[in-house]
RNA sequence: GGGCGGUUAGUUCAGCUGGUUAGAAUGCCUCGCUUACACCGAGGAGGUCGUAGGUUCGACUCCUACACCGCCCA
């Protein structure tokens, strides 16, 4: 068997066995297994995207999930990809030509187009590279992109069935309209941030009509309050609540748009809050959503101001109006709000200015402001749909894991809203509709046709309804969402029925993180439960997002980024999978990435190395050692104390991690794991090991190695889901092979199983019993100042027996045991559970220090002990108690008071 | 405005269905380069568990308010 390096060096070693690993085909399911399936989608990242923390924490999770279940036999499925994130490559592209001083319009559609197919081939790769650094066990032959030719087709079957359902419709609506990405965006898109603005109170005059209402005395203009007064070119009608007394008498009259000269209606309307400003408000139906449904329910005009890039236009107004705010014509929105301000001011319109702050939309992709706009636009019908995969949650067929995600879930569903799906992209799946004689969307209509819209899966040759061969395709293309909400079974072929996809779907678990559950998450559940009748996934682990220190999210331009990538270069894969996998607790909370934390994994990885390295290293240097030591194990009988407890709490360990794992607690399973391979095996059983390492009993040796190696063999396997590149490493070597066999690897074996037979609770209690009386004595020795290398004395009426005997000589440095209940003067007795022990001191301390220092902790735990005895004489606690708690209660009294009594001691011996 | 989450050692976090002298890691202090590991070992100090009430014999844990921080929805 070869040695190991004095420390780990991750480097050296991961890219060689990912590279193993894929080469020999171990990530792909074993197709003539019977098995049953687990499987896994990945959430396909951008092809933009390099990988980021929130990448590394989600695949982290997976591949613990993925490895883990491989080696418990089951057939295991983890779907990789990327998602051809519509306006974000768009932008990436679009910023690269204008290096060149180029417009994508210069280039023209096709050219763009190719453009970004090259960028894609040049860098989408790069994030899947990255996850091969990570580790990721994914099945890279089945590795898909949202435009492939067969996820296209999913998206086109998908439009199209959803079309034939009824379920799809085209309409002029008020959309989110990005000025800057000069698409239309879905609701969600939109990101809400509350801005500091003004509210600004305008005079609407009345049009003098002959009137003997003696009501008009509030003037011959009506206050309307708005925080965007350039909407006012577009205003159709004032609004009033029918039950506001101030304005009642006003419905009916007309009113004069200020500078336009544009009569428009005083109309009344229940959605009108009176509270709100003067309780008067502006109605632009072109403008605004509510004020468009309005509109509707009062057969208003909609007058659009607005160029697609957020210029005043007057293109819909009369020319007269025109004539009188021309100066207005082709400014920015934000410039005309100014300008029109100033001229309403000037004019004496502006009643007053107040300050306001209110929720203003901004594009998810670049933050621009977004413009309520209306256009030609596609539309699910979502109410259907939603219904049923609310269905779905609520019989549980799945299930969010943590369960609060449920209620979120549910709560979105109900309340959603029609979704437009259509982008005024290039980049993307173009919608395959047409209209006969030219899409009313697109600049140059030719008008030959009958407007006919046809929806087909197939590039249609004529118009069905009037024979005419003017046929134009829609320009747009679909919401990103609308091809992603497929992945999990267009990934696996769908709409074909695959073997794939019989196979796998309904897929296992699902991964991610809540900031998607809306976007990907629901429209999944959607779309799985509508086109296959079954929901995607049984289970849906949410996790938190990764933050920085202190709370921050990471982001380049506040450039508290961790790269994952340059962690991975420092310490390795094993210990960021590690450290973020330990992070990631039960309770799906936001984590805040410490770079200590990252310390910590990479010095446990290290200490894994070494432990291995040293068991190694006491072992016959033999190639079939596995074999040959590990069968004398049974019966377990003859073998010492510390050899019992090692495999009984081994077994138990094993048998905590894999239930922590299948309830999803990774992060309780990594600290099991830690705990048990740093504090009970290396720092207990180890050095005990070592005693008979290195004495001179081959029979003891050899019983001693093969439990090493039983455990060793054993930590590797159970680490391996966490960190694989290290344990597979060390798992090869100690298989005593330089050059690995094909197919051999460790993430073929199978996951530990606990072996009850080796549970021993008695053994457990004794070695514990044990190591607290180890401690005592070296806490003991501290106290008194003795210097670790003094061999020092033990005087103990219990009887040890010989293992244990054994162990206190070499753990306490103790160099006689004498059993005895007499003890000379200026000895310090002590006491922990049954054991008592004194040590001699005379002569190895300075007892007036020490004595000081002994007298506090004595009076503290005085205190402690009144209070126990305050509570068992306390009737009520004695009567309601349970037996269990009461005796508890008793224990401590008596171990309390016993150590009193030794605090007595110490402090005679020390004087 | 509605909802959710958080508030526990200097710091980052565990602590399930009420009964531990409230745990870990890191940092800090003391000691030790002991032949697996100084990315180590031994020992130690450090917390009235956000505030105020309540339920209970007993609350970090349950209930009610409140405060602060964060997020989501309107």
């Amino acid at each position: 068997m070869q040695e190991l390096s004095k420390g780990y060096n991750p480097t050296d070693v991961e890219q060689k066995w990912y590279k193993f690993w894929e080469e020999n085909d171990l990530f792909s399911p074993d197709e003539t297994s019977t098995a049953e399936p687990f499987t896994i989608v990945m959430p396909p990242p951008n092809v933009t995207g390099s990988l980021h923390m929130g990448h590394a924490l989600d695949n982290s999770i997976q591949d613990v999930l993925i490895r883990y279940k491989r080696m418990q036999g089951f057939k295991t499925l983890w779907v990789p990809g990327t998602d051809h994130a519509g306006i974000a490559t768009q932008n990436v592209v679009e910023r690269e030509l204008k290096k060149e001083g180029k417009r994508k319009e210069d280039l023209g559609r096709e050219k763009f187009l190719e453009k970004v197919w090259e960028w894609k081939k040049e860098y989408g790769g790069r994030i899947t590279t990255q996850l091969r650094r990570l580790g990721a066990s994914c099945d890279w032959n089945r590795e898909r992109f949202t435009m492939d030719e067969g996820l296209s087709k999913a998206v086109t079957r998908e439009f199209v069935t959803l079309y034939n359902e009824g379920l799809i419709y085209r309409g002029k609506r008020i959309i989110n309209w990005c000025s800057r990405c000069l698409t239309a965006l879905s609701d969600i898109e939109v990101e809400y941030q509350e801005k500091k603005g003004s509210l600004w109170h305008l005079r609407y005059p009345i049009e003098k009509v002959e009137s003997r209402d003696s009501k008009l005395e509030i003037g011959d203009y009506i206050v309307v309050a708005t925080t965007r007064p350039e909407t006012m070119l577009g205003d159709t009608a004032i609004a009033v609540n029918p039950k506001d007394d101030r304005y009642k008498h006003l419905i009916g009259k007309m009113i004069v748009i200020p500078l336009v000269n544009r009569k428009i209606p005083i109309i009344k309307d229940d959605f009108v809050d009176p509270s709100f400003g003067t309780g008067a408000v502006k109605v632009t139906p072109a403008h605004d959503p509510n004020d468009y449904e309005m509109g509707d329910r009062h057969n208003l005009p909609k007058i659009n101001i607005l160029t697609p890039d957020a210029k005043i236009t007057f293109a819909e107004f009369p020319e007269e109006e025109k004539r009188i705010v021309a100066q207005l014509e082709g400014l920015d929105r934000f410039k005309a709000r100014e300008a029109l301000v100033k001229l309403l001011e000037e004019k004496g319109f502006l009643e007053k200015v107040e300050d306001y702050s209110n929720s203003v939309g901004h594009c998810y992709r670049c933050k621009t402001v977004i413009e309520p706009y209306l256009s030609d636009q596609w539309f699910v019908k979502i109410k259907p749909l939603a219904e049923e995969a609310i269905k779905i949650v609520e019989k549980g067929k799945t299930k969010f894991l943590p369960d609060r995600w449920t209620k979120v879930y549910l709560n979105w569903m109900v309340n959603l809203k029609d979704w437009c799906i259509s982008r005024q992209l290039w980049w993307g799946h173009r919608i395959p509709a047409w209209e006969c004689g030219g899409m009313s969307n697109v600049q140059c209509p030719m008008s030959n046709g009958c407007r006919e819209i046809i929806v087909s899966e197939t590039t249609p040759e004529s118009c069905p309804k009037c024979g005419g061969t003017n046929l134009v395709q829609d320009p747009d293309v679909f919401d990103t969402w609308f091809s992603s909400g497929l992945w999990p079974f267009s990934t696996l072929g769908w709409p074909d029925e695959t073997k794939d996809l019989k196979a796998y779907y309904p897929t296992s678990v699902l991964v991610t993180a809540y900031d998607i559950i809306f976007f990907w998450v629901a429209r999944m559940i959607m779309a799985g439960t509508h086109f296959m009748k079954k929901p995607p996934f049984h289970t849906i682990f949410i996790h938190g997002l990764i933050r920085d220190i202190t709370g921050k999210k990471m982001s380049k331009s506040v450039g508290n980024v961790i790269d994952p990538i340059s962690v991975i270069d420092t310490v390795g894969a094993d210990a960021l999978r590690f450290a973020l996998i330990s992070l990631a607790t039960g309770g799906g909370q936001d984590i805040k990435l410490a770079e200590e934390k990252i310390t910590e994994a990479r010095n446990f990885a290290n200490k894994i190395w070494n432990v291995s390295r040293f068991v190694m290293m006491t072992l016959p240097d033999a190639t079939d050692i596995g074999a040959r030591l590990i069968a004398p194990l049974y019966p377990v009988d003859g073998l010492e104390l510390a050899d019992k407890w090692i495999l009984s709490r081994y077994n138990s360990v094993v048998k905590k991690i894999a239930e922590n794992l299948d309830n999803f607690q990774i992060g309780e399973s990594a600290k099991l794991l830690y705990d048990f391979i740093w504090s009970e095996f290396c720092d207990w059983y180890i050095e005990i090991a070592k005693i008979r390492l290195y004495g001179d009993d081959p029979k003891k040796k050899e019983e001693v190695q093969s439990i090493l190696l039983y455990i060793l063999e054993g930590i590797l396997k159970l680490l391996h889901p966490f960190m694989p590149f290290e344990t597979e490493e060390i798992y090869q070597i100690l298989k005593g092979r330089e050059t690995p066999a094909p197919k051999e690897s460790i993430m073929l074996q199978s996951f530990p199983v606990c072996d009850e037979k080796l549970f021993d609770e008695e053994i457990e209690y004794k070695m514990r019993r044990f190591i607290e009386l180890v401690r005592a004595i070296r806490s003991l020795r501290d106290t008194l100042n003795i210097a670790h290398k003094e061999e020092i004395k033990l005087i103990s009426p219990s009887s040890f027996d010989e293992d244990e005997k054994k162990y206190l000589k070499a753990l306490a440095k103790i160099s006689t045991i004498e059993i005895s209940d007499k003890y000379p003067p200026h000895t310090v007795v002590s006491k922990i559970k049954k054991f008592e022990f004194g040590l001699p001191i005379e002569g190895l301390v300075d007892f007036k220090e020490v004595h000081g220092r002994l007298e506090k902790d004595y009076n503290g735990l005085g205190v402690q002990v009144k209070k126990i005895e305050e509570k068992l004489q306390n009737e009520n606690f004695v009567k309601n108690a349970t037996e269990g708690s009461i005796q508890k209660e008793k224990t401590k009294l008596e171990e309390y008071n016993g150590r009193l009594k030794v605090l007595e001691g110490y402090l005679r011996a020390l004087s």
